[in-house]
DNA sequence: AATGAATGAGGATTCATTCAT
DNA sequence: GATGAATGAATCCTCATTCAT
């Protein structure tokens, strides 16, 4: 997840957001980050700024690697129907296996925490615009119904989002099979006629 | 939104549900409240034990809140759809009439300053229950799919709430043909056949 | 010195006027004042808005007392000379009977810890435009030489400054006696023919 | 001014000078002093001790430097007035000449960063002694007031550091011809009878 | 009941100094 | 000799909580 970075600058993001899960935003101090993660405090600052550059630092390369994973085995000459199915696939298998990075983005997605440019940044390479584009095309082809791609994609999200959540906190159970059954749904929801 | 509570309570609740959405849980210091809400830290302490106190509270009152409204104007004796789109109409539209305690418990409501204990009675009392009552009662009648109603109550709830918080952020705008286009689709998404 | 302030704030302004002699600004923390006025770094926080704040606070608290002293007797009536003589008595008197204030005010008169805006306060209520404008009428008088007031007074004040603090070094003695040929001697310097 | 020091001494002397008069001792840090200087901090521990080390080695080069062009062009056949008023003459130019210099001397010739030891080697090089010899030659000619010749020396620096200051700041302006006048002052301020 | 001054542990951050390369 | 990454004690300051009035 962290492979663009050093030794240093891993073991802080890893040590964080491990802590950040477990605690909270308030409650990851930089001496508790230190200690854990085996760098001292002024080795941290050497690397980073401040502890909203860790934060950041950490939202985009989480983004970053997520939107590598999901669209990494897109082919956009295959029907859209089997794009799409793949794209939630991608979103749901990445989030299940990576739950810290998944909870982390969306408990901080919409924190003042996170800086306007890093969610700018976070697009660019996110999955989100691939998507959205990919909803563009279905609506053109008069397969979903006309609306906004980014309203639809925002609704498809959410359900995601809260199934994977009720997974982790054991509210639910996200198997396999209802995993497809989900997208199938999704997919329902936004079919023409 | 807090009737059940006296003066001093209501102003400290309520003066901390805005300042929280405004700021953030480390920026919303006792102090803070206290000179904003006219209430001596003293008095705080009186009416409540701790600031997590207040933040739980708060939390409560919010969820009992938006069950009764998502709730009154429910009539078991109309037909399954028509209680659907109600219910989601009035989920939507608590929401976007409230949108800080909308903010407040999708921002909490997964946070470990949250006691276990208030969310099973957040449980009780909100529209949770029920509306997984509504689903179930749609599977016996072969409406909708076979899966279970939490799933497919945590799948709708996502929508709705990544489009409101969409809104909310102006990313998209969620306009009043929107909604009743995003309640038929999550219709669709769950009718067997 | 600190009359016009509270026990709380006269204990930190007098703790750190004394560390901050012995020592230095750098080596005299919050915690050391803290610890040495018995009042908690919490409190001093109540009273004061920062470090900073404490030091202007001492700067402006110091010139105030400094300047009623050295006004105090002084009678437009009297001549020229005899208000001259009284006025460097006065503050030669009150420096090496608060060495403590004379040493702050030299060291950090200059420094930028000092904002503008206590400078032109102090500058209001100390002695220095006073005794600028004893000068302008001793040349009105063609007492003294042609100059700039505000130049003499410069000057005069430097002699004052570093025989006292030759004296509190040590490094000669400032008897009684050679105060009366000093303030002599100033007077001689700038006499006219 | 650090002729006597190899290349990576000098550019780190220079460097300190520089920042201590533009910030403060406390934000004139080692990393800092590297950077400018370009010189690492490795390199910097390599040829000082300490922080203070390159303070204490500032204040004496500056010291000797400037006894050395004070007392350059000082003819000891010459008569005493004429000397007296080229001491001074000197003193001021190159006060004025090198006001970084100037400053970090005023500022730190009293403080306890200054070792002890560094204070005595500066007298002994410094112009301070050769001129007190003046003042005696002057008084043992029954030209001077009998008084203390070191007593008599810190008045008049007193006035020139005041003066000097004074211009510094912009408070005043100390033209060629202010600084005759100033001179003859305290040629007048001492003088017998 | 109400007040708000007082507390001090704990927060983020800096910086003189060391030491492996 | 030269480098600059690493260290961690110490910095200023905040804030939840208490308690005398």
């Amino acid at each position: 997840m962290f492979e663009r970075y050093n030794k240093v600058q891993r073991a802080v993001l890893e040590t964080t957001l491990r802590i950040i899960n477990q605690k909270e935003l308030q409650a990851t101090s930089m001496s508790l980050i230190a200690k854990e993660s085996k760098v001292s405090t002024g080795s941290i600052y050497h690397y980073f700024q401040s502890k909203e550059d860790i934060i950041n630092e950490l939202y985009k390369a989480i983004v970053t690697f997520t939107g590598d994973v999901v669209m990494k085995d897109i082919d956009a000459n295959q029907p859209v129907q089997a794009r799409f199915r793949r794209v939630w696939e991608n979103i749901i298998g990445v989030s299940m296996k990576h739950p810290e990075g998944f909870q982390f983005i969306e408990q901080y997605s919409f924190s003042p925490y996170i800086y306007e440019e890093s969610k700018l940044e976070a697009y660019k390479v996110g999955w989100c615009n691939p998507v959205e584009k990919l909803y563009s095309e279905a609506i053109e082809q008069k397969l979903f119904i006309d609306m906004e791609p980014k309203l639809l994609v925002q609704m498809h999200y959410g359900s995601i989002v809260y199934l994977v959540k009720a997974d982790l906190q054991k509210y639910i159970e996200l198997t396999e099979d209802a995993v497809q059954h989900v997208i199938t749904s999704a997919w329902k929801s936004v079919l023409r006629s």
